[in-house]
Formats: C-alpha cells, structure tokens, sequence
DNA sequence: ATGAAAGCGCTAACAG
DNA sequence: CTGTTAGCGCTTTCAT
C-alpha cells in the first residue's frame, strides 16, 4: 500500500490479459465488447482500483464536463438558492460544476478567461454580465454561455430572464388588492438589470392606471440599505399606502425601518410587496407578501438550454421566461395562517 | 472566424518560427528563455489568442488545480458564506473550486469518487463527513482532505474545527453576564458533530456550576424548528431565563416562536444567544446575541492546511480551532445602537 | 538557449 | 470482438 500511482488502464489491461483498448472500451457505454472479457477487465479494475483519469479522457475528446457558474453575492439567500439548484442540476446531468465567486468586476476577466483553459462544456452566469472579450471567447470556442437575470449584450449567449412586465404586474396587483392607491418603489443604485427592469415596469403600469408611483432610491439591494431608505423616505412614505421592494432583502430593511424606527403598522398604514420568496419573507417577524422566482425551475432551464447549444452550437439565441407566482402573506393583510 | 479550435502550442510555435518547447517554456514560470525568442513568441500567442489547454498541462503534470468543496445546504446563511469564502480562498491560490453539493449521503459516494478523477489537489468538506471508502482513496492517492467541523474519523485527514468548549462556554457567559440563572439549550435532532458539542459543553458547564439545564430536543437546526420547539416547550421554557439555541437560524425560530406565538418579552422574561452570527442575526427585527464563527477565516486556514497537506503528504494530522467572538446584542439586553 | 523526442493516460479508426 | 496504431496538447529530459 506505499504505492500511490493511481492505477491506468495499462495495468488494469496487464492484469487482466487484454490490450488496453480493451479495457477503454469496457468503460466506454456503448461499446461492443464480449461478456467475459467485461467480466475479467472489471474484476482485475476492481482489484486495483482503477478509475479512469478524466483528465486523460477529457484531452482526447476535447471536452470536458466542467461547468462554470459565475456567482457574485454568494452570501445572499436568493443567489445561493440558485446556485445550490444549478449545481444540483448540473451534477444530476452529468457535469462537474466550477464555482466561481467574484464581486468586482475587475478581477472577472482573468479568472473566466483563465476557465476557458479547462475546455469548458458551458458557463453559466447569475452576476455581473461577463466581459464583452469573455463571451467573444466563449463564442469562438464554442462554449456555450447562458445568462441568467443579466443584461443582454449584442450576441451574448442565451438568456434566461424573468417577464419584468409580468412581474411588475403580479406585485402591483398584489398590492392594489389589498387596496393599495398611491404607490412607491425602492430602486436601488446598483442598478441590476432585471431589479431595474421591474423598478420601471412597475412605475409604468401603475401611472398608466392614472395613479402616482413614487421611485424611492436605496443604495443597493441589501436588507441594510432597504432600512436606510424607509428611514430616509419616511415623508414620502406617508403619502404612500403601497410599497414595492424590489427584492425581499430590501423589503425586510424597508419593513423594519418602517415599523421599529418609525412606528408604522403594515398593513394598515403601508402595504408591503417584496420579490423572489426567500426564505426569511415568510419568517414569521416578515411574514412577507411577494412574487416567487422558482430558483429550481430557473436552474433546470438553464441547464436544458445549456445542453440544446452543445448540441446546436449554431442554433439562433433563445430566450426563456420562467414562471413566476404571488405569493401571499401578512404584510398585504391576509390573515396570518399559523 | 470559422475556425472554432483552439490554437495550440504548435500553431503558436509555427507562427513565431520556433519549437513548441519554446512555446511551452515561455509559459512556464521558471524557464530559461531569449527576451527576443520570449517577444516573438507572446506576439504569435496574442494574436491566435492562444491559451495553454489546462487538461493536457494536468495530465502532464499529474496534477490539477482542481479541488472540491463538498457542502450541502447551501441555501443556509451560514454555510452560503463559508462556500463563498472558501472560492474566494481557493481561487486566490490559483485553485479552482468545484462545486458538490448532495443533501442525502447515499449520493455522496459515486459523486466524490467520480471527483477523484480530476486529480484533484484537495476536497473540502463542510457537509457531512465522508464515506470511509472514500477517505481511504483520498488517502491512498494523496489527495489532502480536509474537514470544517465533521466528525473525526479514524485517519480521516486535516480537521478544522471549532473549539465546542470554549463555544460553549463564551455562549454562557453572555447568558450570565446578562443575569440568566435557569438554562435551556436546543437540541437538534439530525445530530451534527460540533453542534451536538456544544449542546454537550453547554450542559456540563451549566451543571458545573451548580445550575440547571434543560435539554430541549428539537428537529433539526432550521428557523422552523427553532419556531416549533419553542411552541413545544413552552412549559419547560417558562422556567427559565436565559436559552442557547446552537445555530442563528434556530435562535430566529425560537425567537419568533417566544414572542410572537407564546407573548414572552425577550430579553425581560427570557435571554437568548444564537451561536454563528448569520446576517439575520443582526437585523432589527431579531437583534440576536450570538458566538460568531468567521468563515473567513476559517477558509483561509483551510486552504493554507490544505497547502500544507500537498507538500507534506505524510505529516501527522493537523487540527486547527479558529477564534470565536461574542457578539452582544439586544436578546441579552444591550441596549440598541439605532 | 533551443529543438528533438518521448511520453502523461486515454480513445478511436482500422485491420484482422 | 479484439489488438495495433496514432494521436489529443502539453512538458521535460537530453543533446546540441
């Protein structure tokens, strides 16, 4: 047991009496090779504990089953969610998910290129939308690149991207039947695309209505800053009975800031909506009304659309809406379950 | 632009009129190579947009930068941010992290076998602790394998692991200094290794002192279960005055739980100290005592053990404890900031 | 300092 | 069905 060489299909081959395309065959699904010499190869695997090299196997067939997903903010409920299920879905099909975390954007271009050297079979990205050089270089290599949530860049690679009108309508009817009238929304400074996207829909629907959407601006999408702006809108919001957080991080800060610091009820005096159901909006101290994005169903798109471009490298870029759905809890004042 | 291959050494090597040797040692640090022969050949690699394939250089080498990080439930706050931190550590070492992340153990098996192989230059574990089989093959084929708090096997490789005693033991501090006298510690079910410890130290501490403490089973260590046990308990809870719940997220369940179902004034009627410091903790609406755990730093120590481990393959088994630090919030009764 | 040559471990086309 | 042969793209002696 002092020998620490992993064994190679050479010695499983030697043990067994066979040539060592034999033995690749053997672990090769759809090859044909006789019962018994499956047999001897495997027993004399078995004995050494042979496994194959990925590595080896990868460099003859050009490919690998690595797949990078580019997270930022991985500390955060929601974009870990998503992560946990695309890496679920990624190994479930056979692929070995890279994860890779940065949060400026600085140090992106030479980690994602520096990827490219591992023959990717795809990339999967729910942060800051890559380097227009990185996805010319995932284009060339034919590597296929799906966006997730993130600003489509002219040729970009397939999107998967939530309905921001469809969105803005589920909360604001939310919102407005729980009798909401005069309107705000929290819109954070940095400025994430489809965040953004629902900010505007929002306002657009509620002014075609005839009625008056305040934008709130907030610094960023964190509970922090979500608390910071109740506490600095506080006059605005005296005028508003319906507030839409655009993210349920923001809405837990609004919801604190407008209730401990600053005495209001919800929802008798502010109704409040917030977006994507993490886990703490239905904490009972949150009990928080908003629209569900489904991480799960998310990853299992992107994973699908993945491997259609593996297969149609030339195939015109899609497009993919995931459902989305209300979700309501106390802050729009439906009576608490438990 | 049609050409979707990757150029390879020999491309770059003809178009700069050298050897691929040339190529290959312009791109390995060390090497002894002409300013001029280096010149040309940059130029050539520049312009093919040349990359060295990182397969055929570990296959060559016999060794990858690839390490695993094996973490299930990731969507919870605590363990998102030791897998953030972790990347983050691993890719600033030039590693490059892959992801596994399987709830039920019966997946964990072929799953981490398969990820040998990579060749991987390590594996991390934060979630549960390895099949024996698979230690072993760790073992045999040098791959350093390192535990954040799993339950030691027998030769099971480096362990990080935090101090339950002294865990224990800054939890009760903050209990007593804030006037608690009759003790309750919650119990999760699906049994942990360093939660279980400090469940155990707590209760011994307590009784070392003469004082009493009660055991209150609950689930697992979800905010749920913290919610359900402290309904469940009422009777045993109303006896006492200071509760250590083993995890935030428990700590916010059974804080909900005390005030909101039960109508109990925390910290008058009932103090309580969480233990990791989740972001959760902070937030208004808990402003939660607890023991923070840095997984920051914790993944720096396990990178650096790991290191450790791929040059001295056969030094004996090294444990680290990272430092641990109260953190005084209003469930113990320090008066708000805000 | 450079090039030729020999592999790393595997797969796949081709005979037999 | 099986073995032989020729690489995948790179690194690394070994001469020169």
């Amino acid at each position: 047991m002092t020998e620490h060489r992993r064994p190679t299909s050479h010695d499983v081959a030697r043990l067994a009496g066979v040539s060592r395309s034999a033995v690749s065959r053997c672990f090769t699904p759809g090859a044909s090779i006789a019962d018994e010499t499956r047999d001897k190869i495997m027993a004399a695997a078995a004995q050494l504990g042979y496994r194959a090299n990925a590595l080896a196997r990868n460099l003859k067939s050009q490919q690998s089953q690595l797949v990078a997903i580019l997270a930022s903010r991985l500390d955060t409920p929601f974009r870990a969610r998503q992560v946990k299920y695309l890496s679920r879905a990624l190994i479930a099909e056979g692929f070995r998910p890279l994860l890779l975390t940065a949060e400026r954007s600085d140090d992106l271009e030479p980690l994602l290129s520096s990827m490219l050297d591992y023959n990717l079979a795809g990339m999967i990205v729910t942060s800051d939308t890559p380097p227009a050089a990185v996805i010319e270089e995932c284009k060339r290599l034919r590597v296929p690149l799906v966006l997730i949530n993130r600003n489509p860049e002219p040729n970009g690679g397939d999107r998967i991207e939530l309905d921001t009108v469809a969105a803005a309508k589920a909360a604001f009817d939310i919102l407005h039947d729980a009798g909401a009238r005069r309107f705000a929304v929290l819109q954070p400074e940095d400025r994430t695309y489809t965040v953004i996207g629902r900010v505007h829909a929002f306002d657009a629907l509620v002014r075609s209505k005839g009625m008056t959407c305040h934008l709130l601006p907030c610094e960023n999408q964190s509970y922090v800053a979500g608390r910071a702006a109740a506490q600095r809108h506080a006059d605005t919001l005296r005028d508003c009975d319906g507030l839409f957080a655009t993210t349920d991080l923001l809405a837990c800060g609004a919801l604190d800031g407008l209730r401990l610091d600053f005495g209001l009820q919800v929802p008798r005096d502010m109704r409040v909506v917030g977006f994507d159901d993490i886990e703490q909006a239905s904490w009972a101290a949150y009990d928080l009304s908003t629209v569900r994005q489904d991480p799960e169903r998310q990853a299992g798109i992107a994973v699908e659309v993945m491997q259609f471009r593996l297969q149609m490298p030339d195939a015109p870029t899609l497009l993919k809406h995931p459902p989305l759905e209300p979700i309501l809890r106390g802050t729009t004042g439906k009576p608490e379950l438990t």
